[in-house]
DNA sequence: GAGCCCGCGTAC
DNA sequence: GACGTACGCGGGCTCG
């Protein structure tokens, strides 16, 4: 292939339109007009476009006329003739886009794609230009040859001769003769009956073509022999069918086909239309630089515009803010500039810290005059991630006051499901496609914001401001029409203050006892090793799945049990059975706790605690959980180990500072006390009313025995049956994890709702609700959205359904405990309590207490948390104290 | 080397 | 296919 020249690019449009079809299931925009294949479609053009940039290049699409094929035999693709209805108008769809996208576009009546392509392909071959065919169409291989080849852009694969003759047997001439032979049943090539793909490479690698073939039919034996006689005539129809028309009548100057600048309006008309909105973010950059000179974002740099700035604050009393950092760490951030909006496209920048010689105005001078207005509570402030700049004014001593609304806690409560992201919320709330950090930093990654040039980080930060302003106007007449204010300022918002609160305070760590727990742990997973390697006969990496399953189940030939998408499954199921025949997995598993132990607590936490002060401050994040959850992360301290004896050492590192205990409060059995004040079911109430333990109750009732005769292991499997219910469990999964046969799983499930009738009818009610409105409400009108719960798909169905009943019940508990975490961190505040909240573990706070408090805080924590809400269910916490996290645990 | 997915395991 | 909600580790693959 000369090298020298940019090669055309034939791009076979039909094939595409179909492959993208059937990839991509179920795409439509809003207005259910289906947008899969032009979707696949569209992408597959820019793929192609970013990674091999054309310099020539033609769209070849299948004419709406019949083929000249078709006339002489109706048969013809008789089984493609009526396309699918919802793929109809997408064709359509398709020129519009390579109109828009201005690549040159053809079609033939009376003529294939693909013969237009061999068309082009020979013509351009005999002028030694070479020739890219963009397809996986196997018809097309018998095009290639050294100054052609096929790419497929969906495998990312290029199809040289040597693929050809790979995948054929045959060198790309004769391919054409193989495809005769074999027939093809979704094209209705007849082919030679008995005769497939195999045996038709075979007989043409022997015979060179279908002529030679019928030359030496005596050498062929049996029924083969029998049926190419039989079958000639309809052989060589097949041979016409498939051969491809090589001199379509269409243009061959090049430069028809040079490449040119796409139609930008027409590309953001159709594309809206469509709704790809991601690809309208990458069309919208271009105007974006446009669009921002025109919104004139103020740069506040001297005296005289600060001043003005201030006394329009004091005006409005009501301003957007959002700050500049180097750093995304809380702890290490420190101010680069503030951006602050009083109207929606009237925003302004105050640089602070830039490494420019520009004029900037005095960092301390700017939040002295700030600090009046940001703590004061009568100016209303608009924030996305409230808890982040809160957060960074803290380091300057500057307590916020008067949050009026968090767009990202706004969007989390509209919407639990969507991105709380500012780029994200603008584009879909404002179509509005802001400047992302990476163009303004100018670097992949880890760009510094203060090595930005004044302009550049106005026009970025105003943004930011400028947008949280205006989502802001458009989600607060959403929220109350949707009833979903209070959820947000009574309990979101209040709690990002506390939330706040506790990540900066942090909690303790015992570096030295974790350093000897770590010497300890490694010790014993070098010991673990050896006994490995021993027992296997050989090392190898023991945390790696894949090297495990060879030498468990090749080389030991230990039975697979259990696959995964990937491979053989190790999991703790499988490798328990396998340790009654061998001793391997049972090492295999001690070793992997113990690293599990290492590699994700001791080490991390190690790494993370500040030198200094050896606390570590862990992020709540509370717009991640869709039932309303909290999560944690960097490090997570909602999943340190307990169940182990080896995991609770882990919360013996988790101490209090001197002077002072840990103190934990767990509520009890919240979601079932949830479940039955939501469910009002008699029995249940009447359980939690008189106290009784409900796990033996469920298990009595259950297997039908008195309380007094149910034994450890029925109380086992009460518990077990109870949370089954709350997750929704099917009686395959419950009789997984009993060990019981599915049919005792399923008599389980339906006593438990035998015998709870209310929670049967409850969970009726609520998925009733769900089906008629798409969503589900907490307690305190917390909401999810569960669009699936009317899918026509049994599996689709089944889990919309667990996750519409689990939601009201986790998420209800969530609210409690949200709620009681305000409401005591109120009361410390008020009190003027030593005590600080620390860690929320979904249904444990831990507080950490000076001696004095102790009496006081478990008497407020109590009463905080039993008396939230007035339910006719009592609430019960337990509570217990000591040095460590351990000790906290009664 | 960064970024992503997978398998796995920890919590409630 | 089969239990709701999370986070994060190491392995291993892809891509630049």
């Amino acid at each position: 292939m000369n090298k020298n020249l940019a090669p055309i690019y034939l791009i076979d449009g039909s094939s595409y339109i179909f492959r993208a079809y059937y990839a991509i299931r179920g795409l439509s925009n809003s207005q259910g007009r289906p947008t899969n294949a032009t979707y696949g479609f569209t992408q597959m053009v820019l793929r192609l476009l970013k990674d091999h940039s054309p310099q020539y290049w033609a769209m070849i699409l299948d004419s709406k006329e019949p083929s000249f094929r078709k006339q002489k035999y109706p048969k013809y693709k008789a089984n493609r003739e009526v396309p699918p209805e919802d793929l109809v108008p997408q064709f359509e769809d398709v020129r519009r886009v390579t109109r828009a996208l201005n690549i040159p576009m053809l079609e033939m009546p009376g003529f294939e794609a693909d013969d237009i392509i061999a068309t082009l392909a020979r013509h351009y071959e005999k002028q030694k230009h070479p020739v890219v065919i963009v397809s996986g169409d196997k018809d097309l291989m018998q095009l290639v040859d050294p100054q052609i080849y096929l790419l497929d852009t969906m495998k990312d694969k290029e199809i040289h001769e040597a693929e050809v003759k790979e995948k054929f047997g045959v060198p790309p001439s004769q391919v054409l003769d193989v495809l005769a032979l074999a027939g093809d049943s979704s094209d209705n090539i007849p082919g030679v009956p008995g005769i497939g793909p195999k045996t038709a490479s075979q007989l043409i690698a022997e015979y060179q073509s279908l002529e030679g073939l019928y030359e030496h039919l005596d050498e062929i034996k049996g029924k083969k022999q029998e049926n190419l006689k039989n079958f000639r005539e309809q052989a060589f129809l097949s041979q016409w069918l498939v051969r491809l028309c090589e001199d379509v009548p269409v243009e061959t100057g090049l430069e028809k086909y040079a490449y040119q600048e796409w139609d930008v309006e027409a590309c953001h008309k159709i594309f809206s239309e469509l709704e790809f909105t991601q690809l309208l973010k990458n069309f919208e950059l271009e105007e974006k630089k446009e669009k921002s000179e025109r919104t004139s974002y103020q740069l506040i740099q001297n005296e005289e515009a600060w001043k003005n700035l201030l006394q329009k604050i004091d005006d409005k009393k009501c301003m957007a803010v959002d700050t500049e950092t180097t750093s995304l760490d809380i702890h290490q951030a420190q101010l680069v500039g503030i951006a602050i909006a009083l109207e929606a496209e009237e925003a302004y920048y105050i640089p602070l810290g830039h490494e420019v010689s520009d004029e900037q105005l005095d960092l301390k001078k700017v939040l002295s005059d700030l600090k009046g207005p940001l703590e004061d509570p009568q100016v209303e402030k608009y924030f996305q991630n409230y808890k982040y700049d809160a957060g960074v004014f803290l380091n300057y001593k500057i307590s916020v006051k008067g949050l009026k609304l968090d767009t990202m806690l706004a969007s989390y409560i509209l919407d639990p499901a969507q991105s709380h992201k500012l780029d994200n919320l603008a584009l879909k709330y404002l179509q509005h496609s802001m400047i992302s950090y990476q163009e303004v930093t100018g670097e992949k990654k880890g760009g510094e914001f203060k090595k930005v040039d004044l302009a550049a980080a106005t026009q970025y930060s105003a943004e930011d401001a400028d947008m949280t302003w205006q989502l802001a106007k458009c989600f607060e007449p959403q929220l109350s029409e949707n009833d979903l204010d209070s959820v947000l300022k009574e309990i979101e918002q209040p709690l990002s203050e506390v939330l706040l609160r506790m990540e900066r305070h942090g909690i303790k760590i015992d570096l030295a006892f974790l350093k000897k727990l770590q010497k300890e742990f490694q010790e014993r997973i070098l010991k673990k090793e050896e006994n490995i390697y021993a027992l296997a006969g050989e090392e190898f990496n023991i945390q790696s799945p894949k090297q495990l399953g060879v030498i468990l189940f090749e080389k030991l030939e230990l039975p697979i049990l259990k696959k995964t998408k990937t491979g053989p499954s190790t999991n703790v199921e499988v490798l328990t059975e396998l340790a009654k025949s061998h001793a391997l997995p049972q090492e295999i598993l001690d070793y992997r706790s113990l690293a599990k132990l290492q590699s994700t607590y001791v080490d991390a936490l190690l790494q993370i605690a500040h030198a200094e002060t050896q606390r570590v401050h862990t992020s709540f994040n509370q717009t991640i959980a869709e039932t309303g959850r909290l999560s944690s992360s960097d490090p997570n301290l909602q999943n340190i180990p307990i169940r182990s004896s080896d995991g609770a050492k882990i919360r013996q590192a988790f101490i209090a500072e001197s002077g002072f205990v840990l103190m934990s409060a767990d509520y009890s059995q919240i979601e079932l006390r949830v479940l039955a004040q939501l469910s009002q079911d008699p029995a249940l109430i009447e359980a939690f009313a008189e106290d009784l333990d409900i796990h033996r109750l469920t298990a009595s009732r259950i297997f039908q025995v008195s309380e007094e005769q149910v034994t450890a292991n029925m109380r086992a499997a009460g518990k077990t049956v109870n949370f089954a219910v709350i997750y929704g469990q099917s009686p395959f999964g419950l009789s997984k994890q009993l060990g019981v046969s599915q049919k005792e799983a399923k008599s389980y499930i339906e006593q438990y709702f035998m015998q709870y009738q209310g929670v049967k009818t409850y969970r009726e009610k609520i998925l009733e609700g769900a089906k008629a409105r798409g969503e589900v409400r907490t307690l305190m009108g917390r909401r999810r959205f569960v669009h699936e719960i009317n899918s026509g798909n049994f599996m689709v169905r089944s889990n919309a359904e667990r996750i519409a009943f689990n939601t009201v019940i986790q998420g209800t508990a969530a609210d409690l405990i949200k709620k009681a975490m305000i409401d005591l961190d109120r009361a410390i505040m008020e009190q003027d309590l030593k005590t600080r909240l620390l860690l929320q573990v979904h249904d444990e706070l831990v507080v950490e207490v000076p001696q004095e408090e102790i009496q006081t805080m478990e008497s407020l924590l109590r009463s905080k948390m039993e008396d939230v809400v007035d339910f006719e269910i009592p609430l019960k916490v337990s509570i217990a104290w000591g040095k460590n996290w351990a000790e906290a645990h009664s």
